[in-house]
DNA sequence: CTAATAGTGTCTTTCAGACATTATCCT
DNA sequence: AGGATAATGTCTGAAAGACACTATTAG
């Protein structure tokens, strides 16, 4: 038998896209032709890789640029999709809040609202959330959701909202302040002593009791 | 356009089967048509959700049942394959060595023959190997590796060879003794103090600090 | 000065890691 | 008894976490 002898499903992509909005994670949605909002998504075309399809999607449906894709997993019950047998491989990104367009809807990751998903994609952005937490572990904000330097509280008030905890002002500092570069500056604060601005330096990991820190 | 006009890949699966022989962690082949040994894997069936497939290929071609497969990655270059437009899900699977055939091929996950696998199989072990240490880091030996019961002694030979460094065996007791049951019974031991018998308690998770043990 | 926020010194408790000691089997 | 292996007691150094204190700005 050959290879194109075989039945093949449609192959689909799909995005959840993670930024940060109102100090509330949230996943970008838009309208679907079914009613209920849907993650971003496409059919991967004749040559394409997925990453190049998801970023396709991305671009042509929200209205979003430049965001470095990964997979997450492979869905693939053969009736996820009631038009046909569709798999489909849920990808994962996060941009910062600025980059979204303006009229786009953003759904708190953890509300009710994102139950509602069209298809399989409340489980994709669970995965995407979880997905997220763990690369925040391991590396100081490897999303580029800050700019490229920031205050330690910034940083903190980021971590306290992926995590959706509190975290110790001085633990916290003592973790992190290892793994950034200061880059001499001071922020331009309202009152009270400015912050010392860092920067990333590449490639660098958490300290592992860090993760047990931000997990609890 | 409706779906059904998207040009579509062949979707195949392969199964990186790990295990322990001779002391070392290993990987399973089986012959290709190309020459060089791959991994098993086979083309997705009408209907067939991807677990399913490497499941049957993994039968078929390998002769090794029972195993719970999970998804590690698709590999989606367009030009993996000569024969035409092929993308697979790579999965992840380990068994006890008894439980593969005596005429398997076996190679060492670090040794140069892994190289020589066919396609993108290479990079395929490598993923697995990473993805077996994670899960190994935060459960004992979920993938049941050892039998029902256990000693200390072969757990921590087992975490050893996983990840190919020697563990201090009071420290390595010490972070895993309190996820273990005991089971009352005592190993029949060749010579010297009998050591106790543990099993395994389902969903306990291993603290943060022995990740840290065992990655070093 | 006071208010406000950033950053650090210090204390306590916990614990990994090393080492030594005790415990329990075998011949 | 003596040998061998399992398991544990103990010490030390490091560090997390809590708390309070100092530092540096604005007004």
């Amino acid at each position: 038998m050959h290879l194109t002898d075989y039945p093949r499903p449609s192959v689909a992509v799909d995005v959840a896209v993670l930024t940060v909005h109102d100090e509330t994670l949230k996943v970008l949605a838009v309208p679907h032709r079914l009613g209920r909002p849907a993650l971003p998504g496409t059919f991967l075309h004749q040559g394409e890789n997925l990453a190049d399809a998801a970023t396709r999607a991305l671009r042509d449906k929200a209205g979003v640029e430049g965001a470095a894709v990964h997979q997450l997993r492979m869905f693939d019950d053969p009736h996820r999709d009631d038009r046909g047998w569709v798999v489909s491989m849920a990808h994962g990104t996060t941009v910062p809040s600025d980059q979204i367009p303006q009229n786009a809807m953003l759904f708190a990751c953890d509300g009710p609202e994102v139950k509602d998903l069209a298809f399989d994609h409340y489980d994709m952005t669970t995965l995407a959330v979880t997905d997220l937490r763990e690369r925040y572990g391991r590396h100081p904000d490897p999303d580029h959701l800050l700019g490229e330097s920031f205050t330690v509280l910034e940083l903190r008030r980021l971590y306290e909202i992926v995590y959706d905890r509190a975290l110790p002002k001085d633990s916290f500092r003592r973790q992190i302040i290892d793994t950034l570069d200061p880059t001499g500056a001071l922020s331009a604060t309202g009152s009270g002593r400015p912050a010392e601005m860092f920067r990333r330096r590449d490639g660098v990991e958490l300290p592992r009791s860090a993760t047990a820190l931000l997990v609890g």
